[in-house]
DNA sequence: TTGACGTACGAACATTTGTTTGATACAAAC
DNA sequence: GTTTGTATCAAACAAATGTTCGTACGTCAA
């Protein structure tokens, strides 16, 4: 019988869980079979079900483990950001953007990071939950609320969301749609190209940011 | 045998294209049986690989055929813009945003467009390749030479190619991840909230293409 | 009528899927 | 030493998958 999780590390689960998201994130849920995971795991195929229950259940723990770590892990700038007297709307802008783009992830954990995102949100499975629950409406509070802190004028809480929404989806994209991204750019995802990304999201949003009508 | 492509509309044929399409766009490509497809269709599972081989060849046709007479529909507007002596900036942002997201097509034909691009830049298959070359950067392509002949200073390549792909991103993700934007917002996509996304999606690209620096 | 051909359909194919079972090894507790 | 509980593993399970085969129905030409 299953067993609850226990709050311990086993290494078994540790390699489950960590092949389990590399293949999620790459293939996709249906894509990837038990015996995939398992075998990448060093383990065999009843381990899944002895440690998780099921494969949907190692999908959600994937997400409430590993995916929601690295959620905090991306976050931490923009808390400590937060923590400072002072601070422009140009840096919070660029602390968004590098914290998703050239922060203190691998560059393999970014592209896990945002896949998992983008196919959540297309599938919508009980993962989306957690996901946007725990991470994504919580990210937005913050930004939203650095902003009215940091802003020169009163900007209506409306315009805010859709503002925050529309960085969100820049980042998003250009750390999800890589090879389009790549294709019509001409562009690899070096650091200098990275870099370049990421100035050009804290300009195209600051100037979003500050006027109204800019014809 | 399979038979090649009869250039006729087969009505057996057109509802399967249908009805694949609108299941692979709401489920994804491994996430649909042909007998789920075939059962909608109203006919019998051999009929899919009677007429298009292959489960893989008919995902591969529903691009070619539905997914690309829907990329024209979209790009009508904008080329239709093209061929007049004079337009703004500001219509050829909303010109864009207005084609995708509440554009000449259906509002259900619309989700299930951005359904399947964003699944195909996730997942790149075959169909990949008929999406990129033949869809996005030939659009691309026009966004850019449209507003290299309206702005009114000259911008290097480079920028105004990431800018467009700002706008695809803005576009796309308003577009396909209506549960994060209800769920941030807390409104419902009818069409007063989507005339303005539009107009913000406008007024954010403008204020990104006019200025510099503008803290 | 006969033959040929394109289409439709049911049945079966071999794989692959997630899940379950039963047995084994190992460690700690009594 | 015995017991108890946990972790590991191979084997088998039933269900679902994409694909193939054989056949029947229709239409048109000879």
């Amino acid at each position: 019988m299953s067993q609850a999780h226990t709050k311990q590390t086993d290494p078994t689960q540790e390699r489950l869980l960590d092949e389990a998201e590399r293949l999620f994130a790459n293939k996709g849920y249906d894509a990837v079979s038990l015996r995939e995971i398992t075998a990448a795991a060093g383990t065999h195929l009843a381990a899944v079900n002895y440690h998780f229950g099921s494969k949907e259940n190692l999908y959600l723990e994937v997400f409430r483990t590993r995916y929601m770590e690295r959620a905090r892990k991306i976050q931490q700038p923009l808390v400590e950001l937060e923590k400072q007297e002072h601070f422009t709307p140009e840096e919070v802008v660029r602390t968004l953007a590098k914290a998703f783009l050239s922060g203190p992830l691998t560059d393999e954990e970014r592209q896990r990071h945002s896949q998992l995102v983008a196919r959540e949100m297309g599938q919508q499975s009980k993962a989306f939950q957690v996901l946007s629950k725990e991470a994504m409406v919580p990210f937005m509070e913050l930004a939203i609320r650095m902003w009215q802190r940091c802003l020169p004028q009163e900007v209506e809480p409306e315009r805010l969301k859709l503002i925050v929404l529309s960085i969100f989806s820049q980042v998003l994209y250009f750390s999800f749609a890589r090879p389009v991204v790549s294709l019509a750019t001409g562009r690899k995802y070096d650091e200098e190209f990275v870099d370049q990304i990421v100035e050009h999201i804290t300009q195209f949003t600051l100037c979003g940011l500050g006027g109204g009508n800019g014809k």
